[in-house]
Order: C-alpha cells, then sequence, then structure tokens
DNA sequence: TTATTGATGATAAAATAATCACAACTATAA
DNA sequence: TTATAGTTGTGATTATTTTATCATCAATAA
C-alpha cells in the first residue's frame, strides 16, 4: 500500500529515535551532523544509520553530511507527524488521564479530542478542557468526529471489546496498553506498550546482570 | 555473569509473552501444551518457540508436551518473579501515579515502597498506602531501604540528574519513562519505555497502510 | 508386548539484518 | 585550479535470527 511496505520493522522503530536525536541538535543549534558523529549520539553503527536513512532517500550530501533541517522535514514527513491525528481515549483511569495530560504528543501533531469511561463517578470530568464521555456514546461520538486512533487503557478485561467496538467504527489504529493481544481485522493496526513485558524484561536483566546491547 | 548470558534479547523479549499465554491457560483449567498449539495463540512458530524455550532447559516432554505449571514455574524462576524486587518511583505526577496503582505488578514480585517528588503540593500525600517523599530524601531513604528498581517518571529534563542520584545510592535497575537515553555506569541495567516512540511507529504504520508482522 | 501417533530437542537451511568497504562526490584550503 | 580530507550511498559480506527438517523418545491402544 505504502511507499515503504518492504522496509522492515527492525528500521522503522529506529526513526523515532532518529528523530529524537535531530529535535535535540537543532535545539542546541546544530545544523550539521555526519552519520558518524550521529552514532556516536545514538550508539547505532554510521553505517547502519547511512542504510536506515537510504531506505526512504538520500538525504545526505556526500563529503558534507545530513542538514539536520532537512533530516528532520523527512522524519516528520515519514513518520505522519504533520498530519494532525485526532485520538481518543478509551478508559480515564490514572494512565488514560497520564497520556491525556501529556503535552509532548501535540507536537508530533497528535490531539486527543475525548476521554470515554466506564464508571459514572468520572464521567463528565474533564482533563484540562478534555471531556470524559460515556463510554456508551463512542458510536455516536465516531459519526460525528473523524477519529484516527483509539487508545486503550482500559482494564485487560474489557480491552478486546472496547476493540471491537473502535474497528466497528471504522477507526484504523490502535494504541493499546492493555497487557492483551488484541484481535482485529486485518486492515487495522495496533500498537502495544506493555508495561508488563517491559518490567519482566527489566527483571530478567537484573536478575541475570547482563548489560543489553 | 548470569546463567543465560547468550541468549539473545529477541528470545528474552518473548519469554513474557510466554508467560502471559501460560497464565492465561491455566486460570482457563488447562494443564499441558504442545509447542503447535502454543504457537497457534501466540503467533510465533512452534519451532521458535521450542527453541526459545530450549535455551533455558528441556522443560518439554516428548510426545507429551509442555505442562504449563512447570512451564509457569520456570518461567517465573527465569524471570525473576520469586525474588521480590523492591522499587522506588521518582516523580509522582500522572504517570507515577499510574504506575504506583498497577496492581499487577505485585503478581510479579514488584513492591513499590514509596515515591519521590519535587512538587512540595504533592509530597506528603499517599497513593493507596504508599507515600510520596520529596526527592531529597532519596539518598537518606535509600540508606535504610534496599531498593532494587527506580523508575523513573519525572520529566525528561530531570531524568539524567534523577538517573546518576539513584545510581549513586547503589540502585543497578532503571525503569525509564522519560524519553532520553540515560547515561549510567555500566552495571546499571536501563528499560525504557518511550511512548512518544511506540506512537510515532504506530503513525508511520498508520500513514503507510503497513500491516506489522 | 508391540506398533503407532504425537511431540520434543537438535541440527540444518533459509531469511533477515547488520556491517564492511569503497567508488563517487563535496567542501575547503593551498 | 588542484589536492586533500571528509562523507555519503550502495553492493558485497558477515552475522544473527527464524524456519524447516528429522531422529528420537513418550504415551497410548491393540
Amino acid at each position: 500500500m505504502g511507499k515503504y511496505n518492504n522496509v522492515s520493522m527492525a528500521v522503522i522503530r529506529r526513526l523515532p529515535k532518529y528523530y529524537r536525536y535531530v529535535n535535540e541538535l537543532i535545539e542546541s543549534g546544530v545544523s550539521r551532523i555526519s552519520s558518524y558523529e550521529l552514532s556516536k549520539l545514538t550508539g547505532f553503527t554510521a553505517s547502519q544509520i547511512r542504510q536506515d536513512l537510504n531506505n526512504f532517500g538520500g538525504f545526505g550530501q556526500q563529503g558534507y553530511g545530513y542538514s539536520l533541517d532537512v533530516l528532520r522535514e523527512e522524519l516528520r514527513k515519514i513518520l505522519g507527524l504533520d498530519d494532525g491525528y485526532k485520538s481518543i481515549i478509551i478508559g480515564a483511569g490514572n494512565l488514560g488521564q497520564a497520556i491525556a495530560n501529556y503535552r509532548s504528543f501535540e507536537v508530533g501533531g497528535f490531539t486527543t479530542i475525548t476521554l470515554f469511561e466506564k464508571n459514572p463517578k468520572i464521567i463528565g470530568l474533564k482533563i484540562r478542557d478534555i471531556e470524559i464521555r460515556d463510554i456508551d456514546e463512542i458510536e455516536e461520538f465516531s459519526k460525528n468526529n473523524k477519529i484516527d486512533i483509539a487508545i486503550i487503557t482500559t482494564p485487560k478485561e474489557q480491552a478486546q471489546e472496547v476493540a471491537e467496538r473502535v474497528t466497528e467504527c471504522g477507526i484504523k489504529a490502535i494504541w493499546n496498553f492493555a497487557p492483551i493481544d488484541l484481535k482485529v481485522p486485518e486492515d487495522v493496526i495496533v500498537e502495544n506498550v506493555d508495561l508488563n513485558d517491559s518490567l519482566f524484561t527489566l527483571s530478567f536483566l537484573l536478575k541475570q546482570n547482563i548489560i543489553p546491547n
């Protein structure tokens, strides 16, 4: 479908890190960088950085390096950070509220337009001007608002049902924080943030005293 | 150092998922499973599952499969979930509070013994019996309490300084939620949860309409 | 007891990912 | 203008990871 269908997930998952360092460098007044210098910052090899970026086009200049302004703009395009995605959060507990409060997502063009919640004690409240609605309004709401991303922060018991409801509404991307593998239609993208998995990995490394690469 | 030094990170990061499915199966009354059945659940190939588990010993039985009770116990041992790790959370904002409220970590033997915070308005409050302390008490507190894991949920500007303080206290494992690559001594383990990275990846996939493997 | 089926663990093959090495090119300074 | 140092983009190579194959063993039923 997209232009970059043949790029591996390994490469894709490094892109946000490149983007982060490019921003930091620009903020600190740097205007160009070589793959070698970037390798010292990121820990990736210079060769890997060049190969990664080349998957998306030759943004560098031989004998010069990469213009950071160009690189930032290209990375924003590649990552879709200029597309202004609208998201909803389902589950307005601690985690949902934490995400709703996260300002840095807005810089990436992500706007949370509303939260949905089951618990009547919370429904009607606001998180910095974002209203918390009854979860049963989700279908109606989706008819009147274009929603790009559903962020699921419910307990795991409700996550699958929520996933079905939001995909039924036509939402094509789910950012899932529940520790469960959601079953969704083929054309729906799910990105999981599993805190258990991450903590258990840390636990393993701590127990084994392994320094991960 | 540890027994499993030569096991790749790719394998290690699959272990929590195995553990999760094993638990779900036991809860639903199943007592044994073949790698083939497990492959249908997890999406990994049966061959990969057998090879993964064999890195840690032969828990299966030819012609029979894997006893789920045995597998759960072995995975708990491997992952260090019976070791009773004590953690502190630095940064008692929304995210820190969300984590402090997460009960499921306790099942894995992780106990948050206290939170530290800079904002005086929050210091002294409690999150379900866990006290929020002044961040400047951290050194004193660490002298009187064995701490295994420091969970950093501060804004990114403070994360590096916090990392230095906790490593100075002798803490060897950091679960880092700040979007920054912490510089720590060689023997300290850092596990990052970068929400930006995850969201940007989702954004890329959505834009490209790529279904990730 | 013996044959058959089912499943592992180990090894081999294939696929994927990372690294190396270098021609081609740029900027800069003499 | 020319030489030099620096740096990319890319084909070739190496390393790693995943998948396939198969000998072997356990359970079961005849």
